[in-house]
DNA sequence: GAACCGATTGCCT
DNA sequence: GGCAATCGGTTCG
């Protein structure tokens, strides 16, 4: 698969802002076959989101902002719109996208996109063979920290809005009708773990694991 | 302060 | 399938 439609990805409108101010598992769902856009180094990066959870906020045991406000979950306390980032295990950093009104905290994780814009770049940021050979391709972002790793998203872009600039969110016209999203775990937690938080489109072969 | 635990990944057996 | 890497946050002494 090669690029296509980078160059009018950019004249797209990202999404609204009423898109980001609802409950973080709508939000989640609605993601899926959305465009997750970077420009990087002169370059447009990302593709079609495939992959997401949803993290309810400061009364859900799996998420960050369960022990209230830290330096670190500052940005999910926030309104809607922009994203929060961190270190996971010391090495990856992963990014979401804080939803609802300021003060809620919660956040969709990013767990996975269709390369679409930029293949070539993600993949030499990922430390891969550049030649795009199918197994590469599914490699590339299919995973939180290969996903910020192949679009060069880092703890700078902590609190950084979706609405412009060098992250946008914009509608590709895929919406997925309820009957194409499966609803499944969350993964690598070890707290409230059994609720469906987890969105994929069904049967794609870009997501995680 | 020290110990332990992750919203993960890649390399090893 | 096992496990190390690596560091911010939380908990315990």
């Amino acid at each position: 698969m090669t690029d296509f439609g980078a160059k009018d990805i950019l004249g797209a409108r990202p999404l609204p802002r009423s898109f980001f101010l609802r409950d973080a598992t709508t939000v989640a769902r609605d993601l899926l076959g959305k465009a997750l856009v970077r420009v990087h180094r002169g370059k447009v990066l990302g593709g079609e989101i495939v992959e997401t959870e949803a993290y309810l906020g400061s009364a859900d045991p799996a998420s960050h902002a369960y022990r209230g406000l830290t330096p670190r979950t500052r940005a999910m306390f926030e309104e809607g719109g922009i994203a929060y980032v961190y270190l996971s295990y010391g090495v990856n950093f992963c990014m979401n996208v804080v939803t609802g009104p300021a003060g809620e905290a919660q956040a969709v994780l990013l767990r996975a996109l269709r390369p679409l814009f930029g293949v070539e770049a993600m993949a030499k940021n990922r430390g891969l063979d550049p030649d795009l050979g199918e197994k590469v391709l599914r490699n590339v972002a299919s995973g939180p920290g290969k996903l910020t790793k192949a679009i060069g998203v880092n703890l700078s872009h902590d609190g950084a809005p979706f609405s412009a600039g060098e992250l946008r969110l914009v509608d590709l016209g895929l919406g997925y009708p309820a009957r194409q999203i499966v609803a499944g775990p969350r993964i690598g937690i070890t707290k409230a773990k059994d609720l469906p938080l987890r969105f994929t489109v069904k049967g794609s072969p870009w997501v995680s694991r």
